[in-house]
DNA sequence: AGGGCAGATGCAACCGAGTTGCAAAAGACG
DNA sequence: CGTCTTTTGCAACTCGGTTGCATCTGCCCT
């Protein structure tokens, strides 16, 4: 059965390993599963979304958690916290997580990614210079308006 | 020793403690002590920060916690995580830490609030309504920018 | 190809923030 | 003053995350 997928999994990998090695760090199969998950991944991922995923074959906790560690270092992800105190993992930069809204319903805790597009930032004070700009909102989602709870 | 001081202590805990009874609440020596500190501070306060305040005749650690939580159920005071995934809580509604943007060097750590009024939010997916909008910047402030680091 | 070593992993134990259950103390109210 | 409910304090626990250390492995250099 030949691979005709648009784009071979290997492929995908070894092209993210070769992002990693120019970073001037080994390029592991733990870091390539994490890269390609969260590359893949439409929202930002917790440690425990990425354990999950990885399921049966999973990493060790620790060495997960150093895995995205190494990433924020290195500048491929950036973390930040949720509203529920964990933290989360999205690529950096130019992925598919580039400055969209999120939306966080107060009432099931459930996040969505709205796709306006950021609102324009302010102006900074004189010699700041802004890398990321987020826009959070919470409230009530459609669901939960609707009667329900 | 009369008290000539321009709002006695006594008066304000006085004010503080028919706020607290307002709400149904037990005006307790814990709560009014708690809710002095939030109206002082000029920053959000984490359970940490009080807990250091108080110091010598502190409240237990979690009678500490619980009238936090309360304050935030009867709508006294809002809690919000900051970076270092700790609570961090403030008075709600008219305090002096309303609706504004937040930036934080991704450098040096620091937190900066900024005056610029928060942007108007988009609009939402129908049924969902707004609760709450927080704008959160990051990058590197002037500072950090300028040389050092 | 194979040796050697810095860098990466796994394990176990640990940490600190926050939570829960329960009995004792303190307000409120008749 | 008695009783009934709310708060408090203590102890034990959960959970996300971290640290120390021995073992293993990707990668470079002959």
């Amino acid at each position: 059965m030949p691979d005709i997928s648009p784009a071979s999994p290997a492929a995908v990998a070894d092209a993210l390993a070769e992002r990693i090695r120019a970073t001037g760090a080994r390029a592991t199969p733990a870091r390539i599963r994490v890269l390609e998950l969260l590359s893949a991944a439409p929202a930002p991922l917790s440690h425990q979304d990425i354990e999950a995923v990885l399921g049966a074959d999973s990493l060790d906790r620790v060495t997960l958690y150093r895995v995205l560690d190494w990433l924020v270092e290195s500048g491929l992800a950036v973390k930040r916290v949720d509203e529920r105190r964990v933290w989360r993992f999205s690529l950096a930069g130019g992925g598919t997580h580039h400055g969209h809204v999120h939306f966080r319903c107060e009432t099931c805790g459930r996040v969505f990614c709205l796709d306006t597009p950021p609102p324009r930032p302010p102006k900074l004070p004189g010699g700041f210079t802004l890398a990321r700009a987020e826009l959070d909102l919470s409230g009530r989602c459609a669901e939960c308006n609707a009667g329900n709870v």
